[in-house]
DNA sequence: AATTATACATAAGATAATTATGTATTTAAA
DNA sequence: TTTAAATACATAATTATCTTATGTATAATT
């Protein structure tokens, strides 16, 4: 099976975790797996995380207070599921806000009409 | 003298490349300087180019054979401008393409209207 | 029976940045 | 006038973050 070459590996640096908090804040819970499938899914293949990027960043979030985990049995298999704590919750507001400032400012250098409004 | 802070050194990581590209696909020629003061002035000093990312970067892109240098003495000092090759020229639009590309993407993740429309 | 999908994890290596340091000239300020 | 700041280049050490590879294990599919 071939996948989708992704134009966009280098740009996707550092966004990992304020993709993991943006997701977690509007699903409530998922577990890594579930996030790997996520993304994949919502950008058509474009976007694949790899587990050796994602793991280690939920545990440093997990680390630093901002997310909180919960194992469940599922089918036979362990899902590790991951919440936001209320300190993550303020995280992933702050690093959304910073997301769409990063692009906010960019269009400053790349002077095209990049243009943000809320859903 | 205090800089004003910015929020999204992470989020910069992987643009460097195509930040040179896309200011010299439009300036024609520029030095190293003159590279750090323009994307300064032009978001009004949150991206804050280091000239340890900066210069290692330019002297790659040569050796890609992207760009081509010229030394001029200017008040005193030596500015080594640099300029778009040909193979530069299809890099440059290349991944400018790739960062639109890129933010394209984003908003299947973020879900809010990222919109990008050329000058 | 073997492969793929689900589900976790970590280690080695690569890449790209930050931070620190270095040289040198010109201009502005104390 | 001497010091600091701005201009202009460069590189080395360190840190951060990612990819690639590897490992374990169960369930579902071929």
């Amino acid at each position: 099976m071939y996948n989708c070459p992704m134009y966009s590996k280098e740009l996707l640096k550092g966004t990992l975790k304020t993709i993991v908090l943006k997701l977690l804040s509007e699903q409530g819970k998922m577990y890594g797996y579930e996030i790997t499938q996520h993304v994949k899914s919502a950008t058509a293949g474009k976007v694949l995380l790899t587990e050796g990027a994602l793991y280690p960043t939920l545990h440093k979030l997990e680390a630093e207070g901002f997310l909180r985990t919960e194992k469940i049995t599922f089918g036979g298999r362990i899902r590790k599921y991951y919440h936001l704590t209320d300190s993550g919750k303020s995280a992933a507001i702050t690093k959304i806000n910073e997301f769409e400032e990063f692009i906010d400012t960019m269009k400053f250098i790349f002077n095209s009409k990049l243009s943000i409004e809320s859903k």
